[in-house]
This record gives C-alpha cells, sequence and structure tokens, in this order.
DNA sequence: TTTTATAATTGATCTGGATCAAACAGCCTG
DNA sequence: CAGGCTGTTTGATCCAGATCAATTATAAAA
C-alpha cells in the first residue's frame, strides 16, 4: 500500500550471523573470529530479476553463489544449441561449483524469479580453508552432495518412464521446500512446463498430459504455478516405479 | 613362458613419483617432503580381479581411490533395483568422492577387468591439504571435473538421440585412451554391450544395431571388445548432431 | 570333440512418448 | 475490452527405440 513498503534489497545490510540460511551454507561451529573473515569478502548486490543471469557459460570463474531468496535454474548448452537444465536451485543451494576445474563457467545460471544471493569470491575462499578446517570440510561436503543430486538425477533420467520422472520430481521439490520450513504440500512452481520438461528428458507436452492424468486421479491439485499434493503416497509410490496400479505386474518366477 | 614372468601385484613397490601417473592424480608442484608424507598413507593391495568390489553401496566412506590400471565401472542402484551405470573409470581417474557429505557410498564399484588401485584414506588427506594448499585446490578440481562429466552425460543422455550417444560415447574414450598414451583409433571396450546400453540411457539391441551400422557405413571396425575408428570426423560429426548425411536438414528461415 | 553357458547380433513387432496441430487461458497494452 | 502475446492444455498421428524372439559366436567345461 504505502511506498515505504517497497523495499530496497541493495540496501539491506545482512550478516551471516542473523540469515536463516547460516546452516544451510556454512559449516556449524565456525569461530566468531572466523565468521567475520567471511563476511567481509561475502559481495551483496541488487538481487536479480527474472530471466538475468547469476553467471553465463564462458565467463571466468571467480565466485562461488548461495542462493538467499528465489530460484534458479542450471543449464548447460552444447556446440549446436542443444540445451539441458541440469538442476533447479533454491535457498541456501550453492552454485558454481563445477567451474573450479578449469576456471571458466560452463553452465549459466538463471533467475526463475527475482532471486537474491551471497557471491564468495572463490580464491579467498580456499585460502580460507587453509586455517579454518571446517570450512574446507564443508566445500568438500558441498561438492560431494552436488555430486549425489546428479548420480540421482541420472538414476532418474536413465531408468524411469515419464509418469515416474514427474511423481520423483514432485517429491524432491516437496521435501526440498519443506528442509526451507514451508509446507510439503504447496509447492509453488517458479519453473515452466517446458523447463520441467527439459530437465526430465521429456516434452512440455508429456508434462502436461500427465500433470492432468495427475490431477484427475487426484493426487494432486494444479492451479497454473500452484500444485497442491493431495496424494503424498501414491506419488511417492509411482515415483518409486512400483506402480501396480497401472496394471504393470511383476512376476515371481 | 617361465614362471618368473607371473607377476606378484602384491609385492611390487610403487612409490608415487615413479608413478607414470603422478600427473593425473598428485597436484603438480608437490614438495618431495609432501609427497613423502602422502605415500605413506596410501594404502597399496592386491589387485581387484573382473567382477570384485573396489567399494559398494552402504559401505562406510573411508578412501578416496586412483585406479592405476584397467578400469571400473560406477554405478548407483534404487530401492526397486533399478540400475544405472553413472561412469567407466580408467587409469589415473579418482572414485569414491560423491561419498564424502555422508560418509557413506551411495554407488557401487566393480573392475570390469583385473585393475590395480590406491587407496587414499579421506580423513588423512583432508588434514594434509590443511598444510598443503596445493592438495586442497587438486582435490576441489578434481570434483569439479567429475561433476563436468556428469553435467555432461546428462546433456549427452538428455538431448541426443541413440546414434548420437553412441558415437559421443565412442570419441570420448578414444580422447581419454589417447590422454593415456594409447592408440586414439584402437578401442579396446572392457565393458559388455549391456554396460554400454545401460549407460547411454539405451538398449543392448540399439547398440549393437547401430555399433554394426557403423561398421557397414565403415565408420568402425569391430571384432567383437575391439573397436577400430576408421572415420574419427564423421563419427564427430554424428556425435555432434548435425547429421545431415540420414536426411535430416536444418531449414534456415 | 561335444556340451553348456553367456554375450552379441539380427529380425519382427509394438508402444511410450515425440511430433504436429489446434484450441484455450491468462496476461498485458493500447 | 479488443487484440496480441505467451504459456498451457488437449487431441490425432507418427516413429525411434523398446520389446519379444530366434540365431549365431565365443569361450569355458566335460
Amino acid at each position: 500500500m504505502s511506498k515505504s513498503q517497497v523495499i530496497d534489497f541493495s540496501k539491506i545490510k545482512v550478516s551471516c550471523s542473523d540469515c536463516n540460511l547460516h546452516e544451510l551454507c556454512l559449516p556449524r561451529g565456525l569461530e566468531m573470529e572466523d565468521l567475520q573473515v567471511l563476511e567481509k569478502l561475502i559481495k551483496r548486490t541488487h538481487p536479480l530479476q527474472t530471466g538475468e543471469y547469476l553467471f553465463r557459460a564462458g565467463q571466468e570463474f571467480e565466485n562461488i553463489y548461495a542462493l538467499r531468496s528465489g530460484s534458479v535454474k542450471l543449464n548447460l548448452m552444447d556446440e549446436q544449441g542443444n540445451d539441458q537444465i541440469l538442476g533447479f536451485y533454491f535457498p541456501g543451494e550453492i552454485l558454481g561449483l563445477d567451474a573450479i576445474h578449469n576456471k571458466r563457467h560452463q553452465c549459466s545460471a538463471v533467475a526463475l524469479e527475482t532471486s537474491s544471493y551471497c557471491a564468495f569470491p572463490f580464491s579467498d575462499l580456499s585460502e580460507i580453508c587453509q586455517s579454518v578446517p571446517e570450512l574446507q570440510n564443508q566445500l568438500f561436503r558441498l561438492m560431494s552432495k552436488e555430486l549425489s543430486h546428479e548420480n540421482e538425477l541420472l538414476l532418474t533420467i536413465g531408468t524411469k518412464n515419464a509418469e515416474e520422472r514427474l511423481a520423483t520430481f514432485l517429491i524432491t521439490l516437496s521435501s526440498r521446500f519443506h528442509r526451507l520450513g514451508y509446507s510439503s504440500r504447496e509447492i509453488k512452481l517458479s519453473m515452466s512446463r517446458q523447463e520441467i520438461a527439459n530437465y526430465l528428458g521429456l516434452t512440455i507436452e508429456t508434462v502436461s498430459r500427465i500433470m492432468s492424468r495427475f490431477q484427475r486421479e487426484e493426487l494432486i491439485g494444479v492451479n497454473r504455478k500452484q500444485v497442491h499434493i493431495r496424494n503424498m503416497d501414491m506419488l511417492r509410490h509411482i515415483s518409486s516405479g512400483c506402480n501396480a496400479g497401472s496394471g504393470k505386474v511383476h512376476w515371481v518366477k
């Protein structure tokens, strides 16, 4: 209503100790002194608007990024223009780790909605790691977790059918939102159907059809980008591929 | 011929400074002193025979592994038994990095042929990183490279058709072998057709058919597990998806 | 040598999801 | 509020690759 309600994010001063994502992006048990060193090197900038880039493929690698609010998609393109979305990122998650080895980003990261973030200059960070073992280990853990996520995605795309992939997608989003303190039943999709389709190795039509089917079967309620999970168990059941309901039967010899 | 030619690998004493994979697995410019510390903690064991496990899903994470000879497949299985091969590993490559974050292996690593390796206890390694910055950075780089590999695989599986995937697979193997000092035209496949198919998200029949077609078109020569690349350019062309030869035409508006 | 077992190839058919096409629903903007 | 734009849904058809089935090749065992 009043203009005073319009927030100027650029003027907000946030310290890591205040940040509610603290536990997600920083190691536990960091000394106050270390924390202050860390805070000093963090670059905070204007939030990104929808469609703006956090980083672009080809850019020199300088920072890793911790998402503070909003959401971001990460995608990789080859010389032919084939474009694959590798992941969606939400508050507390880290981006840019895959660019370390050749000092250049291969992927692009694009905001799916207004999003704010912290940037950590990697060279400084890796230097601090030398004196703060817990920070080094946190970075190892973060990269390792990223690897695991990609492994899961490969398993999903490589072995599951369209229905199972979409169910898996919804279940995964739900549990990630839940971890952030949101409802696990109300999902606000910040990405388009096209982006979901690309991510899951499907087409937009297939995604749309299956969403409709899930709705018809009362597993979910859909209103544009808002998804309400009505039957979590069944959805989980479908996502794990034991979907006897659709006539698939596994015989035991 | 004579029995003296049978090598007892368990008695071979190899130091990192002798190892021809040195450059691949250790950081450059490591001080002699640091190298000796490192060598002391490396566990060398009997080589694995075909089918033996380097590590199994569920096992506690202790070591990361540097493959010294042979080859290994890494695979991930879900509760339903869906099994996805995530990668094939060759000498100089590192396995186990994805297990860091929850201290337990999610994947299994199985030898595809007689294979030898070095095991580095990770807790020791991360401790040494505190005093040897270059080692820490090498680990960051290795994990980052692993992430990039998975990104590439996702792009391949998510956007390419069967023919393009197999061509990509062969080209990739070729260049990896070349980096190891082998011919880039002679590929000895240590994995079965079934394993190639699984890795590429295809069936064994599709892989076999496309291999036959490639042979018919004189792109490759195949003799069981031995593949000879006869037309690298064309293979590369197919792998990158600009395959006008098969009737696909891209119109410019 | 034959026997058995496993991996790979080849052919015939089927189908899940892609592609093509059209209609529809929210939107901004003039 | 009409018109244009974009994203989504739904229907009709097609096809790349899966599935099913049979044959062949290789290798190890008897």
